[in-house]
DNA sequence: CATCAATTAGAATAGATGATTTAATTAGGG
DNA sequence: CCCTAATTAAATCATCTATTCTAATTGATG
């Protein structure tokens, strides 16, 4: 290496995270990210290939933060604590749960990504489909019950996203109002027969 | 009248419609409106002073829709019925419903509405709020309970919108799975105490 | 049948916007 | 010193789309 770099592609990541938080995809522009950064966008053009690579990038961090959240509870067979760290999660690191929960896949990643992103991306949305995998396991639902499954991933994910929607959409911070419904919701989840969700 | 028009204004917002179900706002052009209709963009530009125009009128009459499905049953202090109705809708007219459900306002909207189309969307929206309203004096809940009053909204509109979002999305219509979600999901709903929702 | 304004017609305009390229310039390690 | 990765800042370039303009039609009306 013969120079310091002063810009990581974490960098432009993290930025790019913010603005799509803030703006939506669209706000996103190569020259938007690069000022939130305080470069100038050859630098941004020097880590990535094209906009479609930073926004991979974006996307493969953002589905691997979700992973961690969800993955450890659901492969304990403990349905409820995943929703319930995904309220958390959003309470804690709103930006990141803005730009993933609100903003639609398909206006951020215009094209399917390649490469190494592409994999990234596979390898979290993985991650998050054994650990369901393993959870309907625990739950003893059968692996072609298809309706059951689905029922699973509305009751972790999508019903709780839509109770966290209306404070990430404001802006506003989730707080225990959502958090209640979100407790409510998790009643209707089956219970792993071998495991009681503990009491703490 | 000198001439017979060719094309009526509530064409140009039935395509609008159309192309923002398939596409999202950013389909809907006002060339790709008026192509939709067959219409050169003159004559769509003869019924609307803008695209901003075009798109407070399809706004305007979804809301409107949306008044019509979900008021009478709200009305009635049968929360559970409104959700139903809200999947039959999803169902019977997908088009609008994945524009009006999928959409997000502020791309949809760029700048707050003015004149008539301000004056009908306020009228659409107080049409909803007052059947909730009304809902909510049924349930005895009182009218400083924000809290309960969320809850309400949340089990009737946003939940029940997140079990139809895969389906919208995918462009499949919604089927008995997402009913049956949504029938669970009703049963969190508190009761009218004087009325039982009824048996059929 | 002649008239006239509402309406259609569709090409031409006019700005943005924003991704990407390019051509230097800089700075540190060997 | 020299070499090369990394940084700059500006210029390019391509696309896209709302809107305007001028003319041609049309059909009810007197």
């Amino acid at each position: 290496m013969v120079r310091t770099p002063r810009f990581a592609a974490e960098d432009f990541v993290e930025a790019a995270i913010g603005l799509v938080a803030e703006g939506g995809p669209s706000a996103a522009t190569m020259a938007s990210i690069a000022r939130a950064v305080g470069a100038p966008t050859g630098s941004l053009y020097h880590r990535f290939d094209s906009r479609a690579a930073v926004m991979g990038a974006m996307w493969a961090a953002l589905l691997d933060e979700l992973a961690g959240i969800l993955a450890p509870p659901l492969a304990a067979g403990q349905p409820a604590r995943a929703a319930l760290a995904l309220a958390d999660w959003a309470a804690a690191r709103p930006r990141p749960a803005r730009a993933l929960l609100l903003a639609d896949l398909d206006t951020v990643l215009d094209a399917p990504p390649e490469g190494d992103t592409a994999a990234a991306i596979d390898a979290a949305e993985a991650r998050i489909e054994a650990a369901f995998d393993a959870c309907a396991a625990r739950l003893r639902i059968a692996a072609e019950d298809a309706a059951a499954r689905n029922r699973l991933r509305f009751l972790v994910i999508d019903a709780p996203v839509a109770a966290l929607r209306p404070a990430l959409k404001a802006g506003r911070m989730p707080g225990p109002g959502e958090r209640r419904l979100i407790e409510e919701l998790v009643t209707l989840l089956p219970t792993s027969p071998g495991i009681e969700e503990d009491a703490a």
